[in-house]
DNA sequence: AGCCGTAAATTTGTAGGACAGAGTTCGGAC
DNA sequence: GTCCGAACTCTGTCCTACAAATTTACGGCT
């Protein structure tokens, strides 16, 4: 019984959904909806069972290629309430790295390779650009590090906020969305290896002198500062790697080895750069 | 009864219930079996009803689930076989920045200001570090891009193909996603902007000249013709945006902060995401 | 009138069952 | 032994129903 896909047919919105995927067709369809500026960030989508009807599909085929949307952030949906366009779908986009690294498809080693191309270049654009506010920003991070020396888990989740003001005060989205992906997709790694942190007051210097160079718009130091704060996370990271594959996080146990997968490059010498 | 509202009421501190959704919960075990290594790339998940059963949710909220992890690229479906966890991940990350510059959180030009900080590094490294193989898969983009000359369609497809040898030729996985990201998020105004070029020898030689430093080991003019490639792209980008559908680059000649829906709230919460 | 709480309506979340289509496996015919 | 078809398995889609969450509307109370 076709009967509910007949409709459809006659409706007219929706032509033939070929033999894609309901998935892949509805994607496309708000996608569509985006683009010609029918749907913008925060419009309400129609009840599911309304746009079931509308594009001739069951419900729960419907439902699956919602979540696939959900689950990139696009649309957000509340029980009792709507499904919403989100407007900031940043949160799979700082998984993906993750992933990555958990299938062996990326090294943090390489990420850190390219964080070091990326965010000295964003710190001297953060010191030509930083608004007052960015800075208030980058500051209130910065007390929260100070409280945070000797602690991991506090240190971390300031270290965030720091980091995220940093690419917020580059003033440009891309470089923001960008760094905090690979800022993610390093973090459970770098969260593991703070307690072999020795000098507090030292490493917290590093993230001052950062904020103290973009607060007084000097880009070329604010790189040189950025970049020295990279290095050391390097070696910190570089260091005790190995007692993190045996201690008890297994979940960055394979941050040791650089097993010889597929066509990948294994030449890491990421130390001299030019 | 109002009794549960009283007891949030009474309990004043408003921590999200966290109502964690089956799926997000299936996903977060899915994601858990691969942490722990017991399922790897190419392994294949138990059959739906099975997997449901030893959750204890039903086949429909299973799949759901799935399908959140198989729109990310981390699991792939065949009907009538099998459900298996994906070596490759990077078909969603591309479309992400697509996304974004949809949705007016990103402006092309903010893209190329990013891709103008990575690819010249990126064409160093390719210049040290590329092998035999790489110089091939260069140097078979750059024929075809040769025979498109004046066919804009051809030429695109040929150069898509030349970016990822390059990016490839790095040899490193983070700078080859990134880069393929950016790429294909302006890939479209990209190709909207190529019938206007006009001088095709001339637009084919900046990507020899690429080929040429990568392939003699040139770092340093391997940046520079990068940059220079970079530079003209973005110069044709700009002058034709008016074809480009309303608003294109998002900002009339230099670039701008993008619309700060980002400096609303939260930028304290430590903990990620809504 | 204004306020408050309850009930109704709307909408998503979850469950379970059913069938079709795609893919694999295995056994029988040659 | 080889080939082909039937049976089996698994995903894709659909249907129905109910639970939970949220908004909205109504009616009583102050």
């Amino acid at each position: 019984m076709a009967s509910s896909r007949d409709i459809a047919i006659t409706a007219g919105w929706a032509e033939p959904i070929h033999r894609e995927t309901v998935m892949a067709m509805v994607a496309r369809r708000i996608e569509q909806l985006v683009r010609s500026r029918d749907l913008k960030a925060g419009d309400r989508l129609p009840a599911e069972p309304d746009l079931a009807q509308m594009l001739g599909v069951s419900r729960g085929s419907l439902r699956e290629a919602l979540k696939g949307l959900m689950y990139l952030g696009l649309i957000k949906s509340r029980a009792g309430d709507g499904t919403y366009i989100q407007s900031s779908l940043s949160r799979v986009l700082n998984q993906h790295f993750q992933w990555m690294i958990l299938l062996d498809e990326v090294k943090h080693l390489e990420i850190y390779e390219l964080r070091k191309i990326i965010e000295p270049d964003a710190a001297a654009l953060a010191a030509k650009r930083a608004t007052r506010a960015d800075i208030e920003c980058l500051e209130a991070a910065l007390d929260g590090l100070g409280e945070g020396r000797g602690n991991p888990e506090l240190f971390h989740a300031f270290d965030i906020q720091f980091h995220d003001a940093f690419a917020q005060a580059s003033g440009n989205a891309a470089i923001q969305t960008t760094m905090r992906m690979l800022y993610h997709a390093t973090s459970e790694a770098r969260k593991a290896v703070l307690p072999f942190i020795d000098d507090w007051d030292r490493h917290w210097r590093r993230h001052e002198r950062v904020f103290v160079c973009i607060r007084d718009h000097k880009p070329a130091l604010a790189r040189k500062a950025v970049l020295d704060d990279l290095h050391y996370a390097e070696t910190l990271l570089r260091e005790h790697a190995v007692s993190l594959s045996k201690g008890g996080l297994g979940s960055d146990g394979h941050l040791k080895r650089s097993r010889a997968n597929s066509r990948r490059r294994k030449r890491l010498s990421v130390n001299d750069d030019q």
